[in-house]
DNA sequence: GCCAACGTTGGC
DNA sequence: GCCAACGTTGGC
């Protein structure tokens, strides 16, 4: 099953917040990027992802999981960007930061590292297991 | 706050 | 359809 990891700004939306929005989970609204939107239509119900937090705190925080497939963003008015929404489902014990991501071989070939701008990108079965590891799950 | 990397826009 | 100019993102 493919895995993903989505990208935040805590100012604009925290782990806190999409715990807070609990089982109903968040529309992940706002992208605008082809190729983030692209994976997010290619996402299943049940697929699960990483919450990574940009800027401030620079690391993974929790795993969130599909609940909507994609639907288009009523704020697009070509429709050609949307969003699915998506869940906490729990947090890592122990954040993962960037820095550690970086300073680990087994993960330099990971899209956060190659393309540190892209929204919302894959990641791989083997960096899945491997950070979840590190973050202590 | 700076700047590199990337995407998008618009003139030709 | 190319590419220079510009805007934005995000790490440092």
């Amino acid at each position: 099953m493919p895995h993903w990891l989505y990208k935040s700004e805590p100012d604009t939306w925290s782990w806190d917040q999409q715990v807070a929005s609990g089982e109903a989970g968040t529309y992940w609204e706002g992208v605008r990027n082809p190729l983030a939107n692209m994976h997010m239509k290619a996402m299943q119900v049940g697929e699960q992802g990483f919450f990574y937090h940009s800027n401030e705190g620079k690391a993974v925080v929790g795993v969130v999981e599909v609940i909507k497939l994609w639907t288009p963003d009523p704020n697009d008015e070509k429709g050609k960007f949307g969003a699915v929404t998506i869940r906490a489902v729990e947090a890592m014990p122990r954040p993962v930061t960037l820095a550690e991501i970086k300073a680990d071989p087994a993960l330099a070939e990971m899209v956060l590292v190659k393309n540190s701008r892209l929204s919302v990108q894959p990641v791989s079965d083997a960096e899945w297991d491997h950070i979840r590891r590190l973050g202590g799950l």
